[in-house]
RNA sequence: CGGGGCGUGGCGCAGUUUGGUAGCGCACAUGGUUUGGGACCAUGGGGUCGGGGGUUCGAAUCCCUCCGCCCCGACCA
């Protein structure tokens, strides 16, 4: 099989009727391109998304997918199910709507919160539009896995999820309601997830190749879904919403929110006596650092959070600034914010700005840095003063220490000493390491060779698809539009007679169109009757890989005009070896995005 | 959830301050001239001005209320 034919292999080389050779032309399609950005679209993929007719809007974070931007969310599934396939995964589909005993049976139906997208039917029982599919898959497997037999599974569907975010945004980025691919395995142990995720690992590396994008992965925290080793897939752009830190020197790369910092001494001095000091109007970390003539270093910031009803201080030196993921994970609680001025008056008796542990009654949770320090500065729990020469251990205690703070680039990377960098990344891939989390939860067990029954050890596995659209736009345009990368563009060769009043074009363009479509080829035939520059602007702003161009002096010399989107790379071709031409000009731009196959298969 | 902004034909906007019954560009339709990078001329269709209520002889415009959409923030003491 050709490469072109990866994506659709029964479309290969067949006859097509003529609602199927009508359907490619542009007269036909319901294509509809914008001239201005829409005044809602702020960032890139958006702005092109909804000016190339790809996505329309419908609500907030929910989008209608029209017949072009289908296109391309069918060419990232198809790429997603090879590889799924070739690992080993067999693709089912799971409900939507999804009964509430399920979700209480694990607890997360109070743990989702808000988010989720909660209805009744007219029996008044409880339902959700499924978030993420765990619960439901796991809940088939109790039902229908008994043995070790018939371990291990790699399950998956492409189906909708929905979220109903704070605050969704950029469009395809953070919708509430989006395509997802989610993959769950089931295991007979941890050895057994251990390869099964390692396949997922090559599996998502060869998709996001294949989609031709620039990507890395990095370590991650688990978050609300539990489980231990998880990875993100971060495809890297500005307008990325994860924060990453990666080093140049090792293979070390991981989400802010997850990267390890490594506690920095700060100088030693001899314990110097307490010392309360006047700090008036001296509220703010900088504020006091310069009214003391000290370094923010030797600052103790005082926070405090509710972390579900509990209120507890947390202490970080004056110059970082606390992780609140890894807060929540040290704490395990499930509503974590920070607590109101209110509150926070009535336990330090003391307003916001003068807050310090000493003499606290709350618990203290420490970052590792804070026990470090000698004769720091702190607030004094009295309006407009601090202490100085406070020393931690000697003037407060300190509950429990922990890594709490956020890393930051220019640190040195954990594992091997190196400067960290720093990045922005669109997450387009998470792989989880669950364990028995769901299957202990719902009690999905199956019986091994000895007839003792075990718990299913469980991985998940999400691709974004319909972000991927948007994170492949990002990566992927120019000022005149978007410049898909062959394997996922809506099609591969656009042919524009440049007028369609000349009998001569119109005829060589649709001879050129059947003989592309009956070779295997995507192509499209922008036979609208219009000026050839309208037709050459809509072609780079929907960012079709190949033109061809058919016009008047091309017919008179037997040649069509073949040019690439992504170098703006024009020839003449002879008409005669046009398909061949094109054909291999396709084949030769897919093999940019070949995936590895070699090592782990399923 | 808090703050800000916006809502006028499919899209982008003006008109709102100072009430008088809706306008521009693009798109669309028809005809003509054009035709290798978003043509030009002419004609035409399309809007209960986000919804509801109120003030007024009269409301896109003033008041009340609800809704939707976008952005920022969500407290680092």
């Amino acid at each position: 099989m050709c490469l072109s034919h990866m994506a659709y292999p029964n479309r290969c080389c067949v006859n097509l009727s003529n609602e199927e050779v009508a359907t490619m032309k542009v007269s036909q399609m319901l294509i509809s391109t914008l001239r201005e950005n829409p005044a809602e679209a702020e960032i890139v993929s958006h702005q092109l998304l909804l000016r190339a007719g790809l996505i329309r809007k419908s609500a907030s974070g929910i989008y209608i997918y029209l017949p072009l931007g289908m296109r391309v969310l069918e060419k990232i599934s198809a790429i997603v199910r090879e590889e799924m396939n070739r690992f080993g995964g067999q693709e089912l589909l799971l409900p939507i709507v999804q009964p509430a005993e399920l979700w209480q049976e694990t607890k997360r139906w109070d743990v989702y919160g808000e988010e989720m997208f909660r209805l009744k039917d007219r029996h008044n029982r409880d339902f959700c539009l499924g978030p993420t599919h765990e619960e439901i898959i796991t809940d088939l497997v109790r039902r229908e896995v008994n043995s070790y037999k018939q371990l291990p599974l790699l399950l998956y569907q492409i189906q909708n999820k929905y979220r109903d975010e704070k605050r969704p945004r950029f469009g395809l980025m953070r919708g509430r309601e989006f395509v997802m691919k989610d993959l769950y395995s089931f295991d007979r142990d941890q050895e057994g997830l251990e390869h099964s995720y390692k396949k997922m690992y090559q599996a998502y590396t060869n998709v996001f190749k294949r989609c031709g994008l620039d990507f890395r992965v990095v370590e991650a925290d688990s978050g609300a879904i539990g489980g231990s080793t998880t990875h993100e897939f971060m495809v890297l752009a500005e307008t990325g919403e994860a924060a990453i830190v990666y080093c140049d020197e090792c293979d070390y790369a991981a989400n802010v929110e997850k990267a390890e910092a490594i506690p920095m001494e700060t100088e030693k001095e001899p314990a110097a006596e307490m010392e309360l000091v006047a700090t008036p109007d001296a509220r703010t970390i900088e504020e006091v650092a310069g009214y003391l003539k000290v370094s923010p270093k030797r600052l103790i910031k005082t926070l405090f959070y509710r972390a579900d009803d509990e209120i507890v201080a947390v202490l970080l030196r004056g110059d970082r600034e606390v992780n609140e993921v890894k807060l929540q994970n040290h704490l395990d609680c499930l509503q974590l914010e920070l607590a109101d001025p209110k509150q926070i008056e009535e336990i330090a008796e003391s307003p916001v700005g003068f807050v310090g542990p000493v003499g606290l009654n709350v618990k203290i949770l420490a970052d590792k840095e804070i026990p470090l320090l000698t004769n720091a500065v702190a607030g004094a729990n009295r309006e407009g003063y601090h202490y100085k020469n406070v020393n931690p251990g000697r003037d407060f205690e300190i509950d429990e220490v922990a890594d709490l703070r956020q890393v930051e680039a220019g640190e040195p990377c954990p594992k091997c000493g190196a400067k960290l960098n720093s990045a922005r990344g669109i997450e387009v891939g998470q792989i989880f390491q669950l364990g028995t989390k769901y299957s202990e939860a719902l009690n999905a067990k199956y019986t091994d060779e000895n007839g003792q029954e075990q718990l299913l050890v469980m991985g998940c596995y999400g691709i974004g698809i319909s972000r991927t659209m948007a994170a492949a736009i990002e990566q992927n345009h120019d000022e005149n539009g978007i410049i898909w990368p062959i394997t996922i563009a809506p099609a591969q060769v656009v042919i524009v007679p440049v007028s369609t009043k000349e009998e001569a074009q119109v005829e060589a363009a649709e001879k050129l169109y059947r003989a592309c479509l009956n070779a295997g080829l995507e192509v499209i035939l922008d036979d609208r009757d219009e000026r050839a520059g309208v037709k050459f602007k809509d072609a780079d702003l929907i960012g079709y890989p190949i033109r061809v161009t058919v016009g008047k002096r091309t017919v008179n010399e037997g040649t069509v005009d073949v040019k690439l989107r992504h170098s703006g790379e024009e020839q003449a071709v002879q008409l005669t070896e046009a398909t061949s031409h094109l054909k291999e000009l396709v084949d030769n731009l897919f093999k940019q995005y070949q995936a590895q196959y070699e090592g782990i298969t399923a």
